[in-house]
DNA sequence: CAATGTTATGACACCGGTTACCATAGGTGA
DNA sequence: TCACCTATGGTAACCGGTGTCATAACATTG
């Protein structure tokens, strides 16, 4: 009886068609071209010690048998991965694949890969999840939307792993540099102004779980744009939620069954906006004629549902390509000290009127 | 002058810190447990050849010093890149971030990684895309959900390429295994009888594109499930749209338009169904006294707009992770010849009621 | 007891690229 | 003419793992 060549692997039942065995590898190309492997990956890197004869000459053969270097055995003798970490925690799907798109649009042109790394902050020990990930793949970097950016003790703990990374935040953090920084302030600043303007005065805000910072930042943007009108945004009318539709509804229940409710509610992203609707409707109450809705993000849903929802735009996709292009700068040793701005914006439809009472 | 020692890279600006410099690796381990290397590698791959004494031994030392193998040299040197691509044209940011929720599911347990690659099926040249990603990044698999998978010729391409793959879909393909299907016919079914238990008559269907084949897939299981009370699906009330949101508004205003109106409408995906609601309030309809409506997917949206609207539910997070185990099993060599089935089932919310002319 | 099989281990080449370092040819300045 | 650049490209080692094959020690068999 032939004894198995190779009894090595625990289960027999392996190596299943890689399918493909004549890829053309620099070796080839090397000695089709009669020259070094060397000379081959200098031209691959574009190296300007080549001589432009041959350097035509090894083109033309790496055009004519479709040669691409291999990223596997790139990445290890670089000791680069050319992966790119996403690791996000927000639990709006709008606002994840909308920045999945942005980045993928800046990575297209290149040879990085997309890899996604979801977490659960309220996970004690996601940080270790997260640096996991990044000790066991060496991802060349990493891109953290918030909340996961907000947290400065994770950032540290990358510095130390030597990972590069850029953050997407709306606050200040330790380091002040490699972020995308979104104004929200300044966004929610514009919808106090232009509920003050309709001539709202009891407004009430559902802003975002304190784990956010950017919760706080949102808070702090519409109090300071109610102040320029000499409104108070009133404690008793500023309450806290998940950030979820439920979460949503069940804070406008309490809002709405008070003997003076609010004219007008502005919450920290469309999600809870949306829940204010439903709450709205079990009260009997009409948008935007017995209560005005601001929302935060423009998610799709936003002009979907009836009526339109007004809301602050955040240009989420250009920002996960800026995000990208930055990271990508950064990694060919280019300035880690930028700080990019958005600003968010306002975009008013028909969830806002003036009060009627 | 002391000249530089490397001048061999075009910009000098480059090798930025990797900041990992001390990384344990299998020679390391080798030489504190006194062993070659090729038995690290056997410990570390559950080769059943090697005695329990020095397993035991090997692995102190490898907890010890926090050992991982690296992936990036395991990948090269197993020829298999550890990388799992998922190629979707969905339309639906929620439909995309459930499946990538399920296959991350169960990839977190594995050294595989998820990567995208997103398309877009009316581009001519979108299966080129594709292979090429396959033959640049050589993934251990792909994963593709509707409409990506029901490009039989594509598979057929990567079948060439030797790139193993999963498909999910609701059609008959022209390889009938390696698929998760769902029964989109009998979810389509489900929703016919529930509309026509109700008592309604003129009933209509917006329904997907021609490109996607699950479109005609649940128009049939429509017309079927009609048919089973004696109601004939009439074609002057069936019309195409194209998944989205706008399109859906459109085919309703064209439908609700008409002198004899339908009393009900069957749309081939929730989104188009929330057009149908802002086309009914601007016919002036109420829903569901006027005019029921149904869905499919059952997006979250379902719930949260208002009616909460009666849609076909489909498992899709479990899908994912269906689709990605399955797709790690073929890896490891086991059976290809599967077919997982889900069957879709109607929930029934307040978007339907008995017609009242 | 010799022949054979089995188990545990190691030496070494290799995966497909890279860098470090060296060798050569031709051109320059002293 | 000799020393010394510069441009070009080759050789070998390496990145961190893998497979192949050889071998030693021990167990089994006729």
């Amino acid at each position: 009886m032939a004894r198995k060549e190779n009894s090595d692997r625990p289960s027999g039942l392996d190596d299943i068609g890689t399918g493909i065995e004549g890829r053309v590898t620099i070796n080839d190309i090397a000695r089709l071209a009669n020259v070094s492997k060397k000379t081959v990956s200098r031209i691959i890197n574009r190296s300007p010690l080549v001589s432009e004869e041959t350097r035509k000459r090894v083109e033309a053969i790496i055009a004519e048998h479709g040669f691409r270097p291999d990223p596997q055995a790139r990445a290890l003798a670089f000791r680069k991965s050319y992966l790119i970490g996403l690791a996000y925690d927000n639990p709006s799907p709008q606002y994840v694949v909308n920045m999945q798109r942005g980045i993928l649009d800046a990575l297209s042109v290149t040879d990085y890969q997309l890899v996604l790394q979801p977490v659960d902050r309220t996970n004690p020990n996601y940080q270790e999840e997260i640096c996991l990930f990044v000790e066991r793949h060496r991802p060349s970097g990493m891109i953290m939307p918030p909340s996961v950016s907000e947290d400065d003790a994770l950032a540290h703990k990358l510095e130390e792993l030597g990972c590069n990374y850029v953050r997407i935040a709306s606050v200040e953090l330790d380091e002040p540099y490699r972020m995308i920084r979104t104004q929200d302030a300044e966004g929610a600043a514009q919808a106090a102004r232009h509920l003050a303007t309709l001539g709202h005065k009891r407004i009430a805000h559902i802003h975002g779980p304190k784990s956010f910072r950017s919760a706080h930042e949102r808070l702090y943007g519409f109090r300071n744009g109610l102040a320029e009108f000499g409104i108070e945004l009133e404690s008793s009318l500023t309450l806290e939620a998940g950030y979820t539709f439920d979460s949503g509804v069940q804070a406008a229940d309490n809002l709405l069954s008070r003997a003076k409710r609010p004219t007008a509610i502005f919450a920290g992203n469309d999600e809870m906006a949306i829940g204010i609707y439903t709450s709205a409707r079990k009260a009997g109450l009409s948008v935007p004629e017995d209560l005005s809705i601001v929302g935060f993000d423009d998610t799709p849903m936003a002009a979907r549902i009836w009526p339109q929802l007004t809301t602050v735009k955040l240009p989420i996709r250009e920002m996960g390509q800026e995000a990208a292009t930055r990271l990508l700068a950064q990694l060919r040793g280019e300035n880690t000290k930028f700080v990019k701005e958005f600003t968010p914006e306002i975009i008013v439809r028909q969830s806002t009127a003036r009060p009627n009472s």
